[in-house]
RNA sequence: GGCGCAUUAGUCUAGUUGGCCUAGGACGCCGCCCUCUCAAGGCGGAGAUCGCGGGUUCGAAUCCCGCAUGCGCUACCA
């Protein structure tokens, strides 16, 4: 079955295999803050694509802004692709014969481009100042007029160009725009037109030495031998910049890929103001790193028209290019809530415990670490699992099995009267009886007590969760009881009877 | 202002070359069943004149044109 690649290759870049190792792809954040789940989504469609046809995942750091770039931002971004499971074939902390996969330090390539561009004479130097160029765009945009750099350096001659850079006069290097048109070939919306008047003579080279994004990226993807170029759709106006160096670079351009926003409820991007968008902010949260992806996944594709929960083989197996929208994609917190529960019922009982560990552990319930804790948990762990949609609605939930807990009000209450009264009397007389301490033995005689006492099971069994549980809801009686044992449901009998 | 992209129910989306769409699936919502609480589960339901207006056609969510709205880009940000 042939995949978007094999299409797209026979269309832009003439041949490739599909299962090509020669398929190269990448994520190149910008260091500047956490990762948040748009960069999350991008970065996993790249993985999809490296993995479903054998090619290679790069991770790449955007650090051109240095002003705005932080060690603790890259260490973050690391953490939470780890923990989303998007492994990369080549990067920080990995290597690859492109180190170091970050643009400090590679800062001589971008310069010898921009003077290979110089050579050719597809870029000048400028020598106008940036607040020049900031007045000149408002007056111009006060006018009405296109606020595009008028080209005025352009015409300076290259033999006084060059004695002016010589006299120590401060310069950017921009880039010269050919005419004609320039047509992005983007394998999710297809041909999108560009007329080159439209696009301005682009900085490629700060007065101070630095690139710019636009240089940057292409001298990196050219370097680092990207074919594949899959970003949010924020970028489609840039890409004919980047093609036009590609072809002054006299070098073959990768196929590109747009993919639309994310968006909030209000139409507007994904930002803080919507809530919590950082990844890290989900781990914490209790979500699962496979619900992630798989919610992560469907925002902007579908394998069908009625597939939804998707483990990561079949992610790697179904994912296309072809299938991508093109339409933005609003945040549904719910909906991933939701996901989140399907993965949580499909976990083992040890894979739930050991999930929940550290949360019980930050909750103050247990220590990480405990083995007793962990056996305890691996035991209450089918009791909550249809109970929880994350991992931190555990903790308020099976609280009661870890430590004494202060009844809740609206717990007492069902503790108050005499006919609660005499039921937990009776419970108490008759578990000290039971032979086994088991749930079926439990529930078995609790029910006959009932019965006998003409109560009616609800009536019995609310008085003994809430003395035993401190609350109204909790995990299945029985069960929980048996977990618990029998001194600690008789303690918390008597003590209710005393406290109530 | 210019350029570009987008527009199927509250939301994610299916609908690739026009007829099998009296628009399919999922989340959420409502109701019923099950039930020791809460969930989970089962069954059923409401919800879309496919942004608007023209056109092409025997036939359009699907093709063409215009408009509207939203968003992006238009930096010596990325």
């Amino acid at each position: 079955m042939p995949g978007a690649v094999i299409s797209l290759s026979a269309k832009f870049s003439g041949g490739v295999v599909e299962r090509s190792p020669a398929l190269r792809l990448r994520f190149a954040p910008s260091p500047t803050g956490y990762l948040h789940v748009g960069g999350a989504r991008t970065a996993l469609f790249n993985w999809l694509l490296a993995r479903r046809h054998g090619g290679s995942f790069i991770l790449r750091i955007e650090d051109t802004d240095l002003s705005r770039s932080t060690e603790e931002a890259i260490e973050a971004i690391i953490r939470d692709m780890r923990w989303l499971g998007l492994d990369w074939d080549e990067g920080p902390e990995v290597g690859g014969e492109h180190w170091p996969y970050r643009q400090t330090g590679r800062v001589n390539l971008y310069r010898r481009a921009a003077e290979e561009l110089m050579r050719k004479g597809a870029a000048y130097r400028c020598f106008c100042l940036p607040e020049e160029l900031a007045e000149r765009r408002e007056k111009a945009l006060k006018e009405g007029k296109s606020p595009m750099y008028d080209r005025r350096c352009r015409r300076i001659p290259w033999e006084e160009s060059r004695d002016m850079a010589k006299d120590g006069k401060p310069f950017a290097i921009r880039f010269a725009v050919p005419e004609g048109e320039t047509v992005v070939r983007d394998l999710v919306r297809g041909e999108v037109r560009f007329r080159n008047q439209e696009i301005e003579d682009f900085v490629l080279l700060r007065n101070d030495g630095s690139p710019t994004y636009n240089l940057a990226v292409v001298v990196d993807d050219l370097d680092m031998r990207i074919t594949h170029v899959v970003r949010g759709d924020d970028h489609l106006p840039n890409t004919p910049k980047q093609i036009l160096l590609y072809r002054a670079l006299e070098a073959e351009e990768p196929a590109f890929a747009h993919l639309p926003m994310i968006v909030g409820r209000d139409g507007k991007p994904l930002s803080k103001r919507h809530g919590d968008v950082a990844v890290g902010s989900f781990r914490e949260r209790g979500f699962l790193p496979d619900a992630m992806v798989n919610f992560l996944a469907l925002l902007g594709w579908s394998l069908d028209d009625s597939t939804t929960i998707m483990d990561r083989d079949t992610l790697v197996a179904g994912f296309a290019l072809e299938r991508v929208s093109s339409k933005p994609a609003v945040w549904d917190d719910e909906k991933l809530v939701w996901m989140n529960s399907q993965y949580i019922m499909a976990m083992d009982d040890q894979a739930l415990a050991q999930a929940l560990m550290p949360f019980l552990a930050q909750a103050g319930l247990a220590e990480e670490g405990d083995p007793g804790a962990l056996e305890r948990m691996r035991r209450i762990s089918p009791l909550v699992r249809e109970r929880i949609k994350t991992l931190t609605d555990a903790v308020p939930l099976v609280a009661f099995f870890f430590r004494e807990v202060e009844a809740e009000e609206d717990a007492r209450e069902l503790l108050r009267g005499e006919e609660s009264r005499a039921v937990l009397r009776e419970t108490g007389k008759r578990l000290l009886e039971l032979e086994s301490f088991d749930a079926a033995a439990l529930e078995e005689s609790m029910r006959a007590m009932a019965d006998e006492m003409g109560v009616k099971p609800r009536k019995a069994f609310q008085p003994v969760r809430a003395a035993v549980s401190g609350s109204r809801v909790s995990p299945p009686l029985f069960e929980s009881m048996e977990i618990l044992g029998r001194e600690t449901c008789l303690r918390r009998i008597a003590r209710s009877l005393e406290e109530n």
